[in-house]
DNA sequence: CGCTATTGACCACAGATGTAGTCATCGAAT
DNA sequence: ATTCGATGACTACATCTGTGGTCAATAGCG
């Protein structure tokens, strides 16, 4: 069950915020793709059709709410995206990011952290 | 210009072996997919006017070739990916390698290389 | 109470994608 | 020469995606 582009921007608005409804899903996008509130009702009626949202009638209208969680998307995702596109090392990718100057100083020092923590702890396997 | 999933696994043939048919590219294929060659035949022609792909004549067949580099795509799909997926903050995406356990020891030890080497010059803005 | 704005249900439609089929041709094997 | 198999060119077709329109019901405004 695949959530394409423009879905997930739907889903990324609901795991900010979840259970609202169309309307506020509209007004929390924003300009940035400027979408017709149709176009993002189609979106949201498909992410319920694919099962990556549940609708809860309020009144006259449905609250949305995600079904599956961001992170649990986020683990599969980047499975994925590895495989496809560095051949399932994780390594290059990391490589990657440094070198395309993607990180930024703050996300340096979260990784300095995060490195502590990992080399302090014995590594499994 | 984007190239698709299915697209995206001729690419990863071409960019290890680069300059063979489309014989060569089914065969390199394998059993993973299992396409018709025809499908084959369709992907390397959508991906040459989509200008990822060259042909040279080479008696009564085509040889294909890269004309992106396997790294700038990574680069690109890479920035994109975290866009989408991780809101463009690519230490999240990091974190996620390590508690998916995707990292291996290794890795751990590229990236603090890595860490030494971005901490020890000055972070461009 | 009639009009209007909103909402979900359903429909539309072009372009991308996955997955091949048809056809004419040409070069090799008989 | 005849046949056969591989090749590129073109075609097909169901889905998925992006983007939004229509319509009927309805809730709230005046």
């Amino acid at each position: 069950m695949q959530i394409a582009q423009a879905e997930l921007e739907v889903m990324n608005i609901l795991w900010e915020t979840p259970t609202i409804g169309a309307q506020e899903v509209y007004e929390a996008l924003g300009d940035e793709n400027n979408w017709n509130i149709r176009t993002v009702k189609t979106l949201l009626a498909r992410l319920v059709e694919k099962g990556a949202l549940k609708t809860t009638p309020e009144g006259r209208r449905y609250l949305y709410a995600p079904l599956i969680s961001q992170k649990k998307y986020q683990r599969t995702a980047t499975s994925q995206f590895i495989d496809k596109v560095f051949s399932g090392r994780a390594a290059p990718l990391v490589a990657h990011l440094a070198d395309a100057g993607d990180l930024t100083e703050e996300d340096i020092e979260d990784l300095e952290k995060l490195l502590e923590k990992l080399s302090g702890r014995e590594h499994k396997k």
